[in-house]
DNA sequence: GCAATCATTCAAAGCGATTTGGAGAACTGT
DNA sequence: ACAGTTCTCCAAATCGCTTTGAATGATTGC
């Protein structure tokens, strides 16, 4: 059934059945009344494609899904995607996910946009001069960055969590523990959320009057394998680090078992605070011991992002757009003070 | 840049450069070069609603998220997304994941149906009796079931692993060590998968005269929490069971936490076997002790699936498309003999 | 040499919605 | 009673592509 059919049906013209159905105030109230009523009794749905093309706006955003480096972000894709859908659950709004080779990503956003397949798009894991940033900005679609590109001076909109604040905190407060060698496992180091993660670190350090030692400093991916193998290798160093900052709960599942394979004790023997975004299926207070972490939930924040996105759909300005979320410190038995 | 910008620039007609673009024999080759080049030197492409109004086809395939059930699936929901999207990287066929409210499934089908959102849906997580499969059918959505919905006798095509045969073979090699208290936690018991691997497991105990001690059966959510309460609770039981079997890795983390945390070892006085489905974050192989596993990827079901679908646009009959995967049982250290 | 065939190309008609620019009827106020 | 509003509704143009049916010139067969 099409709209002409619908329109036919009620003896009325296809520009009155449109603007009925689409809210326009010059209808009248029983007329709309009956145009609702036999459009839904014949299940009727204004074909998308056809609106598409007339409204010109493709009603649908995009999500770069990129192949390789989703390797790394496995469990945090679904969960930042389910926030995203969540909040668009009631708006007639596609969530594209588009698979992207990290290195040709640009020629990717171009045909996306003269295909005009998405009205927006948005941008995950950015490094700190994101390229990506000008690009979009060129091609004029507009975009909202999950996290920060520092060095980007073109205006911009983002949502970012307090990386830096986080683990400046889980550094200060393992040293009020009385801990000094503190390991740093963070993610790939490229990336702008990593640096503010060692920035926050040495910057608690420093504040402290502590060395920074670069032996205890690790990146890349995050898996527990990744996590076991820099924990292993930084456990055989003497002294040995009596605590463990983790970039994620894979790695910090990797760490942990480090420390039990060196016959050591967590919580006692070594402390560790963890960043946890929150997976359901993986809750840091279950764990034994519970875990200490920074915490911030990815899937509110992709929540916020496809608010944030709405808002620009109606003009909101995104230069205007900044939020940083505030990383909330959670204590529990994982961390403890050092022993002598 | 449109069609008709692009073909007045070349002193051609719109059919001839649309047919050009889209490798119609009828076109000269030099013609075609010369529109090729052009088009690309103008970065032109076809505004990808006009064609699917004019094509009837959305270019598009449905991924439906259930933004409950996601919360138990949330680790495999990317994987499996990864692996559909790594297929139709370069068919210019759209990934949308629509939010979907578990209870009210049939009536988004049908909108999605009737606005010609989508060509195609993947359907995950089936139930024996599935209600989904007739109501897609009536509504001439093409699908394709990944999981099995074995009492629905619609023809439909279907992708699924060979849950039964895994548990099965996992079952008795425990056996085969000596273990007869074999301990089970399956998936959400409503689900086919689940009930598929419960059926290996007792088919197997059957097999060697062995009880089932429905005390040792428990189902729920994948999460390391329920994981842990329920191995926590068989672990309680007298005489103790001797192995477990899992049906997720996050399950398999909250069981080893339990066996753990009831003073035994994992791998020689308790064993276990987990289902694996591959998670580029969390490997079976590197967990200490290492994992025993039934193994099937999910990210491969994902490729395959994208693969079929594209071949039921092609014309393939859904009804000859059954596919039964094997599942691999690979043995690592987390089982060995039962110890007297 | 003339009709038939082939290889290319084109003008115009959809696809199914939205939106522009009126137009008729029913109310106003004077 | 009449012009000016206000309510409703409509015909037709438009969005940018694909596709049908026809036209053109070149080539072929006999």
């Amino acid at each position: 059934m099409k709209l002409k059919d619908l329109a036919n049906e009620l003896g009325l013209s296809q520009t009155t059945v449109s603007r009925a159905l689409n809210g326009f105030p010059e209808v009248n109230e029983e007329t709309r009344a009956r145009v609702a009523e036999a459009a839904s009794r014949f299940g009727y749905r204004a074909n998308v494609s056809a609106r598409r093309l007339a409204t010109g706006r493709s009603g649908a955003i995009g999500v770069p899904l990129p192949l390789q480096r989703s390797l790394h972000f496995g469990p945090h894709t679904s969960e930042f995607l389910s926030g995203i859908s969540e909040r668009l659950a009631h708006h007639e709004i596609d969530i594209v996910v588009t698979p992207i080779d990290a290195d040709d990503e640009i020629p990717v956003f171009k045909r996306l946009a003269a295909s005009k397949r998405v009205d927006a798009l948005v941008l995950s894991a950015p490094t700190p001069n994101d390229q990506r940033i000008a690009a979009l900005t060129e091609l004029g679609m507009p975009f909202l960055l999950h996290g920060r590109a520092e060095e980007v001076t073109i205006p911009h909109a983002w949502l970012d969590i307090d990386n830096e604040g986080g683990f400046r905190r889980a550094t200060s407060h393992l040293i009020d523990l009385g801990h000094t060698r503190i390991a740093m496992i963070s993610g790939p180091l490229d990336q702008t959320f990593a640096i503010h993660r060692d920035r926050g670190y040495r910057g608690a350090l420093a504040a402290r009057g502590l060395p920074v030692d670069p032996g205890l400093i690790g990146g890349g991916r995050f898996t527990d394998e990744n996590g076991f193998r820099l924990a292993q290798a930084f456990l055989e160093r003497r002294p040995r680090p009596t605590a463990f900052l983790a970039g994620s709960m894979m790695t910090a599942l990797g760490v942990f078992r480090a420390i039990r394979a060196a016959g050591l004790e967590l919580g006692k023997d070594v402390s560790m605070i963890a960043h946890d975004d929150v997976f359901p299926y993986l809750n840091a207070d279950n764990m034994v011991p519970s875990m200490s972490t920074t915490r911030s939930s990815i899937r509110a924040a992709g929540a916020r992002i496809a608010d944030l996105l709405l808002q620009m759909q109606e003009g909101k300005d995104p230069a205007t757009i900044h939020e940083l979320w505030p990383v909330e410190l959670v204590l529990r038995e994982s961390t403890g003070p050092v022993i002598g």
